[in-house]
DNA sequence: TTACTATATGAGCAAATGATCAGATAATAA
DNA sequence: TTATTATCTGATCATTTGCTCATATAGTAA
């Protein structure tokens, strides 16, 4: 053993380090569910929808010619973003009218290019 | 033309929200880097190292055996890490201690919980 | 110098991702 | 009913991702 006690025998473990995040880790579903939301807002197709839909309600089709892709995909990334409560909508005739679900979704946007701008 | 004003001659575009949402879309940089900053907290493991992180700091072997995966693959993604400034170093002697390198890290992953926490 | 250890890097590969296309479904109107 | 329109779904495919392995680099000590 060293003195300053940073080696061990199984190649560098601070044993008792690895415990303790053992133990406040995160459960299997928080783990999951946390790195599925922020996944989905980790494109930038999807993370252009929900910016443009923090101003303005916005159809499925007026999402595809904003983006530039087909309505399919729109309709394919509008259905991860209901499932993870990241969007709602509202029918108003043939027409789905897509909105943000809450304001956390605005708030975690804003944080990341809070984030991203800070002095280094 | 019907009264309610929904349909268009393209494929139903409200052309007026789209504009409005091109206008104050976010800039190619900050849409790129917003993405990958989200990208990079979207994989499973990383999230569970910056949440680890959190409460103190680990060497790259610590994180290996504490995530299960080879020390190359937790290199690799402190890497990534390292280059979004979500995770810092100090080195002691040969060893590299990481820890978070700011607080918003942090607070995106809370804002984030809050999210999947909250009543629908 | 050499030996040893902690970390970093590049190649390679299986799995996941995000798009398109074709076709299905749902709502409106004739 | 049928026709039309908006949206959704499943199949497919090129690209990206995240891992392991082998090797390179950097720091410490003899």
């Amino acid at each position: 053993m060293n003195p300053l006690n940073e080696q061990c025998a199984c190649r560098c473990i601070h044993q008792n380090q690895i415990d303790a995040a053992l133990k406040d880790d995160l459960s299997d579903s928080d783990r999951a569910n946390l790195a599925a939301l922020f996944k989905a807002m980790g494109d930038p197709n999807r993370l252009r929808i929900l910016w443009a839909l923090q101003n303005r309600e916005m159809c499925v089709c007026d999402l595809a010619k904003f983006i530039g892709v087909t309505e399919s995909a729109i309709s394919h990334q509008l259905r991860m973003l209901r499932q993870l409560h990241l969007v709602a909508n509202r029918r108003q005739g043939p027409i789905l009218y897509y909105r943000l679900s809450d304001d956390h979704v605005s708030a975690l946007i804003n944080l990341a290019r809070e984030h991203l701008h800070e002095d280094r």
